[in-house]
DNA sequence: AGCGATTTTGCACCCGGGTGCAAGATGTTT
DNA sequence: AAACATCTTGCACCCGGGTGCAAAATCGCT
C-alpha cells in the first residue's frame, strides 16, 4: 500500500524509456503526440504523477512558501490567511503554516523553515523582533524572506503594510470634524514598532490640528477581554468631566472590548459621550450593535503585491498601500 | 546565494566520510563522541543541517500534513488552526494549509498533497461530498485522511467530532426548562450531513418533550448577514403571535447575524420576545451586546485526538466528544 | 536513393541523504 | 600475544526525477 508509480514503471508499461516519460509531464519538451498519448495511458492506468519531493531535490524549488503567524488571537489573519493561500495556490504555490508560540519560536520556524527548503518565507503580521534576524544560527543562506501586514526596519526584508500616517490622517480629520478634541489612544503590546508608528502619527496630526495631549492606554494584548481591563481601568481612575470624548484602539478586538466594557459597565454611551475608533475593520464590526467606525485595511491587494514579491514578478521593496476609512455610528 | 552545506562537504571539513556525518545526526547511531564532536565543530562553521528533502525521498516520510479547508468564512476555523499547528509541531510535523476554493476544489488539492507526499490530509470541517472521494483520478494509494470537526461516514476516513446528539440534547433541555415551546432551526448549508444531523437531533429531542413542530429556516451561507437575512424574511412574514419562541441556529455567526436583525429591524427583543441559540461558542459571542447562549466544541480535545491518530498513536476510529452548554443571556 | 538538417530518444551522471553489509579499528579475554 | 567480540567507519547502491549530450530516428530536399 502507499505505492506510488514511478516514471520508470510507466515507461515499461508504455515501452519507452523513464526520461521519455519525464518528457512527456513537462510542457514544452520535445516528444512525439504518439509517444506522449501512450505514456499518458500508461500513467492514467497506474495512477501516476510526478514525485514533487524528488523533482525538488534536483531542481532546487520546492514550490512552498513558509507562512509564519505568532498572533492567532487577532480574527483579521482569517482574512489574510484565506488570500494568501488563495493566491498563492493560484501562483502554483503552497503554504506551510508555522505557528510561532512559546514552544515554537522565531528562530526555531526559520531554520525549520530552511530545512525544508520552502522557495520563500512570510511573516504574517508578526511580532519578531528585529534581533531575531541576527541570530547567529540564521546563516546567510535563508531563503528570501517578506513581511506582510507589518513594518520591517530590517536591511533586505521588503515589506506590505497599510499605509498608517494615511491612515491616521483621514481618522484624525474625521475626528476633528465631528468636533472630538480630547483624544485618547490605546495601544496592544506598545513595544511593537506597528504600534508605536500608530501612535506617533496619531499624535502628530492632532498636534497639527492643535491638540497637544493624547491619553495614553495600553492593554497588555490584543484581545477583548484586555481591551475591556484597560478601558475599565481608565473609567474607574477618571471622572466623567475629565475623560476623552473619543477613544482610538489600535485593533478592532481592543475596540470593541472597550466600547463593550465603555457601556455595559459605566453607563457610558458610545458616541454620545465616548466615541470609539478601531483599526482593520473585522466584519463583525459592523454589526448594528458596534456600529464601530474604523479603517480597512486592503487586505487583497496586499495580497497581491506580497505574492507577485514571493514569486519574483515584481521587485523586493517595502510599499506603503492606503486603506479606507469606514464610518459607522461609534463616532 | 543560497547554497546550502551537503554532508558530503561537512565530511570532508571533519575529515570524515559523508556517511559518518549523516549518523552524526541520527539519534542513537553508532559513532565516537570525538568523530561526533569534530563534525558538529564543522556543520556549525559551515552553518549546516539536514536537508529534510533528500531525506524525505529516501524514508518516504515527509513529516508534513496536509490541512484542507474551506470555510475561512467561520472563525471558529482561527482557534483550529491555532491548535491544530501548534500540535503538529509539537509533534514534529507541519501543516501545509490548503484552501478550496471556485478554483481549487477537493480533487485538486488531494491529489496536490499526494504528489507532495504528506503524511496525512486533515479535513478541516470542510463541506466536501463522500462523492469526492469516489473521483477516479483519487487512486488507492492516497495518504490516510482523517476529518476533524465534521462527520465522515465514509468507510476508512474516521473523524473527530463533536457529539452533536449529546449537545442538542442538553440545548433542548435547557430550552425546555426555561419555558420555551415553539422552536425554530435556522440552518446554513442545509445539505450537508452535519447540518441534517444537528437538526435532526433537535427535532428528535423536542419529539420527546411533545413538541412536534419545527420551524425552518435556511441561510444560504454561515455567515452574518446570510444568518440576518434570512431572519428578515421570517420575520416579515410571520406576524409576531405565530413566531417562534426560540431560534436555534447552526453555528454562531448565522446566531449573532440573526440575533442582530430581530433587535435592530423589528424592535423584538431578545431573549424575552424570541431567544436565540447559537453553536461553537464563538468568542465574540460571549461579549454583553451578545451574549449569546451556545454549545461549545471541545477545540483542544478534539485536535489532540486527531493528532493521536496522525501520529500513529491512536487507531483511526470515529470519535465523538462531548461539548459543553454555555448560558448566556440571549436564552 | 542519398544526403544533411532536425527532431526524438536513451544514457551517464547529478540532486542530498539513507540502508545493509563488510572491512577496519578497538577492546577484552585467555 | 593470539583469538575473539564489539564497535566504528566506508562503500555500493538505493529513493525518483532532472540535465546535457550523443546516438538514433525522422524529415526535407535534390
Amino acid at each position: 500500500m502507499r505505492k506510488r508509480a514511478t516514471a520508470k514503471e510507466v515507461g515499461e508499461a508504455a515501452g519507452v524509456s523513464k526520461w521519455t516519460v519525464i518528457r512527456a509531464f513537462k510542457p514544452g519538451a520535445s516528444i512525439t503526440d504518439e509517444a506522449k498519448r501512450k505514456i499518458m495511458e500508461a500513467a492514467e492506468k497506474l495512477n501516476y504523477s510526478p514525485n514533487l519531493l524528488a523533482r525538488s531535490l534536483s531542481t532546487n524549488v520546492t514550490h512552498q512558501v513558509a507562512v509564519l503567524v505568532d498572533d492567532f488571537a487577532n480574527p483579521q489573519k482569517l482574512p489574510f490567511l484565506e488570500s494568501l493561500t488563495e493566491r498563492l495556490q493560484a501562483a502554483g504555490l503552497v503554504a506551510m503554516l508555522i505557528n510561532i508560540n512559546n514552544h515554537f519560536d522565531h528562530v526555531h520556524a526559520l531554520l525549520n523553515a530552511d530545512q525544508r527548503l520552502v522557495d520563500a518565507i512570510i511573516l504574517l503580521g508578526t511580532a519578531f523582533r528585529d534581533e531575531t534576524l541576527n541570530d547567529r544560527r540564521l546563516g546567510p543562506g535563508m531563503p528570501p524572506m517578506f513581511v506582510l501586514a507589518r513594518d520591517s526596519q530590517i536591511e533586505g526584508v521588503p515589506a506590505v503594510v497599510c499605509d498608517s500616517e494615511v491612515g491616521l490622517r483621514d481618522i484624525v480629520d474625521h475626528l476633528y470634524e465631528r468636533g472630538y478634541r480630547r483624544p485618547g489612544f490605546m495601544t496592544g503590546a506598545s513595544a511593537l514598532s506597528t504600534a508605536l508608528k500608530r501612535r506617533h502619527h496619531f499624535a502628530e496630526f492632532w498636534r497639527q490640528k492643535g491638540v497637544e495631549h493624547i491619553v495614553d492606554i495600553s492593554a497588555e494584548r490584543y484581545s477583548r477581554e484586555d481591551g475591556g481591563a484597560s478601558a475599565r481601568e481608565y473609567l474607574k481612575k477618571t471622572s466623567p468631566e475629565d475623560r476623552v470624548d473619543v477613544l482610538m484602539c489600535e485593533n478592532d478586538i481592543l475596540a470593541i472590548g472597550a466600547m463593550e466594557t465603555i457601556r455595559s459597565e459605566f453607563g457610558v454611551s458610545v458616541p454620545e459621550d465616548i466615541a470609539v475608533v478601531g483599526f482593520d475593520n473585522y466584519e463583525l464590526g459592523a454589526t448594528p450593535a458596534f456600529g464601530l467606525t474604523t479603517y480597512e485595511q486592503p487586505c487583497r491587494e496586499m495580497v497581491d503585491l506580497i505574492v507577485e514579491m514571493v514569486t519574483g514578478k515584481r521587485e523586493g521593496e517595502t510599499i506603503s498601500l492606503p486603506g479606507k476609512l469606514v464610518v459607522r455610528s461609534s463616532t
